[in-house]
DNA sequence: AACCAGGCGCATGGTAGCGG
DNA sequence: CCGCTACCATGCGCCTGGTT
């Protein structure tokens, strides 16, 4: 089904009102404006706090910012049908028995009906939070990540997170980020083993009950997303089933295909030049990089006239990366 | 520097249309 | 029926560009 024929369809589905992305980016910038003051330009979030959501009371002894205003049974891939689809497609190549794959669809099609009856919009069910990390290097395999940022796109109390990484190794590429060794490697920044509790439960603490983390990042597919999942793996932990993946670099890809616009290029800071964003502080940090990303996106998504449930359906999962990684072997 | 997706050009195979 | 030509779809390899 073409893009502009889904999006018709859907907002024509009853019981599944699906908002206009540029009226939940609307209340995404009106959340931002009012965190960030009248300056035009996003200011860098600079006090610490150490823990969550303010109720919480136990204290973090690792230098995490936030900023200060304010288990599904189903599998992965069956999130997409959930929130994209108004019915799940019958038919199927996997290959099972009949009576398996009766009773799996018969399980997506009322967990779908469930969702549409509970939920009356996409906005109430999805979290977009948008992320970036730096590393040593490019290789998932030999380099680490040494720093990790998200903004929560609604914006509220906690709705930043940004951490150095202790990689336990030298950073040899510091020309490009500005990290040094001597940052990362000292007592008090967390090593990856100790983060990856604290920032799974940062995420649950934004998702909305029963609903679906869409996580947004330039070049995720190849870049971000392996790091992040090489990482858990690392650990013996899996990346949660609720969480989905956006990669900017297609709709970047998309656009300029398009024409109609001056995009030099498909990379952020040709993204950055084309809508006018001013830097605040130096690129290639990591929040620095998720502010201009968080201000590209609805710009992004408004001139692709794509709604939150075309983002979903161009998302992928951890198993669309390791799927498509076997089919090459 | 590693890795991945997309674009492009080229080769190949299948099919339709036409004339002898 | 056979042979030729044109067209289209598909697959492969190579190159480019994105990320730190």
């Amino acid at each position: 089904m073409k893009a502009g024929s889904m999006i018709f369809s859907l907002l024509h589905v009853p019981g599944c009102r699906i908002q206009s992305l540029t009226n939940f980016w609307g209340e995404t910038f009106n959340n931002f404006s009012n965190t960030c003051g009248n300056n035009s330009g996003i200011r860098r979030l600079s006090s610490r706090i150490y823990g969550l959501q303010g109720g919480n009371r136990k204290k973090w002894t690792r230098p995490i910012t936030t900023n200060t205003e304010g288990n599904r049974s189903t599998t992965s891939k069956s999130i997409k049908h959930e929130i994209v689809n108004e019915t799940i497609l019958a038919s199927s190549t996997v290959n099972v028995n009949k009576t398996q794959l009766a009773q799996f669809q018969e399980i997506e099609y009322c967990d779908l009906q469930q969702e549409i009856a509970q939920n009356k919009n996409l906005s109430s069910l999805v979290t977009v939070i948008v992320f970036d990390i730096e590393t040593t290097g490019f290789s998932r395999e030999n380099e680490r990540i040494i720093e990790i940022a998200l903004r929560d796109l609604q914006g509220g109390e906690n709705s930043t997170f940004q951490t150095l990484v202790n990689p336990q190794c030298k950073v040899p590429n510091s020309h490009i980020h500005g990290i040094t060794t001597q940052m990362v490697n000292k007592p008090g920044v967390p090593r990856m083993v100790d983060l990856i509790p604290i920032l799974l439960k940062y995420v649950r603490t934004r998702e909305k009950p029963g609903g679906y983390v869409l996580l947004v990042a330039h070049n995720a597919r190849c870049f971000d997303v392996p790091f992040i999942i090489n990482e858990l793996r690392r650990y013996s932990m899996e990346i949660p089933p609720n969480w989905l993946f956006l990669d900017t670099l297609p709709l970047a890809r998309e656009l300029m295909k398009s024409g109609g616009t001056e995009l030099s290029s498909t990379s952020l800071a040709a993204l950055r030049d084309l809508y006018r964003i001013k830097v605040d502080g130096s690129a290639h940090r990591a929040m620095v990089d998720v502010d201009t990303l968080s201000l590209i996106l609805p710009r992004l998504t408004f001139d692709l006239k794509l709604t939150l449930s075309g983002l979903v359906k161009k998302s992928f999962t951890e198993s669309d990366i390791t799927y498509s990684k076997k089919k090459k072997n």
